[in-house]
DNA sequence: ACAGAAGCTTA
DNA sequence: GTAAGCTTCTGTT
């Protein structure tokens, strides 16, 4: 071995285990002969081989041996008699295989190389410390954290299972220590799967926290006492001794006295006919017919060879595998097996004629087979699937990107289905996994983008071709910057909202896909993997993806078959075409526009709020005498209501003590000091945590404007929500908060022009309950507080004082919110049957509004829902409880929902006529944000004044003609060039 | 790493 | 009393 000669170190052993747990079961189907982790170890052999000659790759090996334990005997037992006294023995179904894979190994053309005495991993650790000083490069096959204390400059690990590089970096960001100090931090956490005792207590975030302050193992035994942590040192100083003796037993040796040497290892061709020979033997069609193809052999010209079958061999049972736990076996048929080759796991007794009669009959039943999906690779297939869909006239798609946040993904990739089962996934741009540590880039026999979409943007824009997809908003972003414009299309998850809002379940995909078809989809994390072993999609193996997005596409398709025909059947068919549909290009347009923020704005109030906060800290420290944390409301309500003392109305669910901003309000309303502190504190960390400090995080680093994003189907009443950030909840209640607002603005040229709707709810509920007193005062423009307070208290509106008003105010929000005694008593600070005595007065004089109320309840008692005046629906499913607490809730919900819902049908309107009414007028302004009663243009500034008619128009006359209101909707406009201003 | 509670922001 | 989303803390996995 020379210096460039890389060497790649193949942990058998620890792979027969992961194969055999990760993998689905697979029996050999002529005799059932249990061959899963046979097969998943050819499969990960065969690929290496290719890529090893594959120069465009990166790492080409020139050496190449696989490595076994070879008996659980080994100097480790003479060390610690317990090393590994713990393992089982091997399931039943394993144990063949062991004696197979070692033919495989052998079939392949490689050296297969055990030790008695030795462990695997001493094995490659010798052969790496070789390499090494031959002046070449290693590369060890395996994910073993025991083997991680050998990578360095020249050896790193390769998971093949998760296509991951492991290098010092990634052994520092799972470990939290260099790989040179694995041996001290499993010395310190131990192993209960080897049995290696460790320190008990001591966990990886502790140890490797440890060997930061103190270095390494040695010199933290020794100073031992330094640690502050009571039990923590007791126990090191008690169990100095094991972490001495698990050093020893996790520390690898790399001088075994081996056999072979490194130039026994260089590697072959494989021997075409001699590896189809076994692979014919082991019944592995598709992988015997890629390795005939690739080695231009004849598979048919090749006879099966014999094989030996041990039930297990004197040594090679119960050791191997070592350091690898055991896992729960996915489901039969949740990934992919042999290359998609046989997914049926046959059974002694199966024949192929049953066989048969089974996928007849899942067919038949439209069962979904995600190994059924195609990938296309080349163009002319990609036009052949184009013609099919138009052919259909229907294409359910689905974007594959590098984020969720639609204004920063890059497309990976689209899949699209045009019948049940017949759907294809086509990658664009999926990359080697190890490609970010080699600079390696995209995979081969992929259709580059620009290509795919110059077939894809025709189809996706053809009028006579419905386009489907689930959550439509998402794809159409990402396709509108691709320069596509998807039309015409339905979304199945405003479908399902539409037929659905209220009911317990979602309007995700898995929730629908569950409930519809009785089909739980593959998971995003099931091919990303979670946490931090998670890879982009980028990253995910093209057949994995393939059998994700492709199946997102056919249950996309299956349930518009299901729903769409529910619409017309519940008569929703219009509240779906007119207040759903048509608003998620005018959403999107939204999104992509953003607004304008001002970062200096913010890290001035940042710095403001930072230092008003900290100073009052101090003055609360002082009069609490203790540097608690304020913010948790734990230790402020023991410190307050425990030992300072003061008077605590105790509560919450969990039995700590309330310190609502409502209850030390109270308290230093009756002269206390430090509530009052402790309220204003909060309010400016909230203000600096939640918006100064956040918002400019979102700032999108092309646009230079922050994109929320609006969700449709996510609330029940059918108002939109908004995150990411959410632009719905910025302060406007304190001047200090307002000054959040100001940072919101347009250049000079332009202005921010906000147009909201006085009063709308009170307004549907003076349209929907007939009341004529308010009607008259919304008609008269009069202030409709100060009349509600005139009719209620028999006192003139001239002269009124303002806690009457403020009285009848809280009684009109009230019915809006499904009023109760006990909530207006809350408001009030009054006793409830005084509230009582409010709400009792105020149907005398507003009868039609108790009318209005009891009716609702009935009907939603009687149908499960209620309507909006423009039809949409949501259910109550509780509304019938015996449970009076959610009954009564459920009935409160239902009140406000017809009024809610119905304002939210109407700004909805608006929304969707307010482009082409601009346009109409000749205008610029666009429509930026909503906040539910609310719009937010940005317009030039020569166009303000004409620009506001028009908006108050339409936002006024937003009902017409579906509804003739019998009360005025009025709007109240301005502009100026900053949000806190134009509100 | 995640989930729930508490608290606070909006309409 | 209705409808949301985000941050921090806390305890569990």
């Amino acid at each position: 071995m020379k210096k460039g000669d890389h060497l790649f170190l193949v942990d058998g052993s620890g792979y027969i285990f992961r194969a055999y747990h990760a993998l689905p079961p697979l029996t050999r189907k002529s005799d059932g002969l249990p061959v899963g982790a046979v097969s998943g170890f050819c499969n990960m052999l065969w690929k290496l081989m290719l890529d090893a000659r594959n120069t465009d790759v990166g790492i080409v090996p020139t050496h190449f041996a696989v490595i076994f334990d070879y008996s659980s005997k080994t100097f480790r037992n003479d060390l610690y008699p317990e090393y590994k006294a713990n393992r089982s023995a091997p399931p039943e179904d394993l144990i063949p295989q062991f004696g197979l894979i070692r033919q495989a190994t052998r079939a392949f053309n490689l050296p297969c190389v055990e030790i008695e005495g030795y462990e695997a991993d001493d094995l490659i650790a010798t052969y790496a410390r070789l390499a090494c000083e031959a002046g070449g490069d290693t590369t060890i096959i395996s994910s073993d954290k025991d083997l991680m204390q050998l990578v360095g400059d020249t050896v790193a690990m390769y998971d093949p299972m998760k296509d991951r590089q492991i290098g010092i970096p990634e052994v520092i960001e799972k470990w939290g220590v260099p790989p040179e100090k694995m041996v001290d931090l499993q010395a310190l956490t131990g192993d209960s799967v080897d049995n290696v005792p460790g320190v008990p207590g001591i966990g990886p975030k502790t140890a490797a926290q440890l060997l930061e302050q103190f270095g390494d193992l040695d010199t933290l035994l020794a100073r031992a006492g330094e640690i502050k942590q009571d039990k923590r040192r007791e126990s090191i100083i008690a169990n100095a001794d094991k972490a001495r003796i698990s050093r020893q037993l996790v520390t690898l040796m790399n001088d075994v006295p081996v056999t072979e040497g490194l130039e026994d290892f260089v590697l072959h061709a494989p021997d075409g006919p001699k590896l189809i020979g076994f692979l014919k033997t082991m019944e592995f069609t598709s992988l015997t017919r890629r390795v005939a193809e690739a080695t231009s052999t004849e598979a048919g010209d090749v006879q099966a060879v014999a094989v030996t079958v041990e039930r297990a061999d004197h040594a090679h049972g119960p050791d191997v595998g070592a350091g690898l736990p055991p896992v729960a076996r996915n489901a039969p048929g949740t990934e992919p097996d042999e290359a998609g080759g046989t997914a049926e796991t046959s059974k002694q007794g199966d024949t192929p004629s049953l066989l048969a009669a089974l996928r007849l009959e899942r067919a038949a039943t439209g069962k979904i087979d995600i190994s059924a999906y195609h990938c296309i690779r080349d163009i002319s297939a990609l036009k052949v699937w184009v013609a099919e869909a138009r052919e259909a006239g229907i294409a359910a798609f689905d974007v594959r990107a590098t984020s969720a946040d639609p204004m920063q993904a890059e497309l990976i990739g689209m899949a699209i289905a045009t019948a049940p089962g017949r759907a294809a996934y086509i990658p664009f741009a999926h990359m080697s996994g190890n490609g970010d540590l080699l600079g390696g880039g995209a995979l081969e026999n992929q259709i580059p983008l620009r290509e795919a979409l110059a077939v894809l943007k025709p189809l996706l824009e053809d009028r006579s071709v419905l386009k489907i997809a689930q959550n439509l908003k998402y794809d159409l972003v990402i396709m509108s910057r691709y320069g596509v414009d998807v039309a015409p299309f339905d979304d199945t998850m405003l479908i399902s909202y539409v037929l659905d809002a209220g009911t317990p379940h979602g309007h995700g995909m898995d929730a629908l896909a569950e409930k519809w078809l009785g089909h739980t989809p593959l998971q995003l994390k099931d091919v990303t993997g979670s946490g931090k072993s998670s890879v982009g999609f980028d990253q995910v193996d093209i057949d994995k993806a393939t059998a994700h997005a492709a199946e997102d596409a056919d249950v996309t398709l299956r349930l518009w078959l299901v729903l769409k025909p529910r619409l017309a059947a519940k008569g929703l068919v219009s509240v779906y075409e007119r207040l759903e549909r048509p608003l998620v290009p005018v959403l999107a347009r939204m999104e992509q526009r953003g607004i304008s923020v001002d970062r200096q704005i913010l890290s001035r109030l940042s710095g403001e709020l930072a230092q008003g906060a900290a100073r009052l800290e101090e003055e609360i420290y002082q009069l609490i005498g203790e540097r608690i944390n304020i913010g948790s409301p734990k230790q402020l309500g023991d410190i307050l209501f425990g030992r300072m003392g003061l008077p605590g109305g105790s509560k919450t669910k969990t039995g700590q003590w309330s310190t609502s901003a409502q209850l030390l309000e109270d308290l230093a309303a009756e002269g206390h000091e430090l509530p009052r502190k402790i309220v204003d504190w909060r309010q400016l960390t909230k203000l600096k945590s939640t918006y100064t400090d956040a918002l400019p995080g979102f700032i999108h680093p092309d646009t230079k404007r922050v994109h929320t994003s609006y969700a449709l189907a996510a609330t029940t009443t059918g108002r939109l929500s908004s995150s990411d950030p959410n632009l719905q909840n910025i302060p406007v209640r304190t001047a200090e908060g307002r000054k959040i607002r100001t940072a919101f603005i347009t250049d000079k040229s332009h202005r921010l022009v906000s147009a909201d709707y006085s009063q709308i709810e009170l307004r549907v509920l003076a349209h929907v309950a007939e009341i004529p007193q308010l009607r008259q005062a919304f008609a008269d423009g009069a202030d409709i507080h100060a009349i509600t307070a005139s009719e209620m208290f028999n006192v003139p509106v001239e002269g009124m004082p303002s806690e009457v008003r403020r009285r009848a105010k809280a009684i009109n929000f009230g019915i809006i919110y499904g009023i109760s005694a006990f909530g207006l008593a809350n408001q009030l600070s009054i006793p409830r049957e005084e509230a009582g005595n409010y709400i009792k007065k105020y149907f005398e004089r507003f009868p039609g509004i108790r009318d209005y109320i009891e009716e609702t309840k009935a009907y939603a008692r009687e149908h499960g829902f209620v309507e909006t005046i423009f039809g949409r629906r949501i259910h109550y499913p509780d509304i019938r409880s015996s449970n009076p607490s959610l009954r009564a809730f459920n009935e409160r919900a239902s009140i406000n929902a017809r009024l809610q819902g119905t304002a939210a049908d109407i700004i909805r309107r608006a929304m969707i006529r307010m482009e082409e009414a601009l346009e109409k007028a000749g205008l610029s302004a666009r429509m930026l944000l909503q906040v539910h009663d609310e719009l937010i243009f940005e317009t030039v500034e020569a166009e303000v004044e004409a620009t506001i008619p028009v908006v108050r128009h339409v936002m006024e006359n937003a009902a017409m003609p579906a509804v003739s209101m019998s009360v005025p909707l009025h709007v109240d406009a301005r502009a100026a060039n900053n949000w806190d201003e134009a509100h």
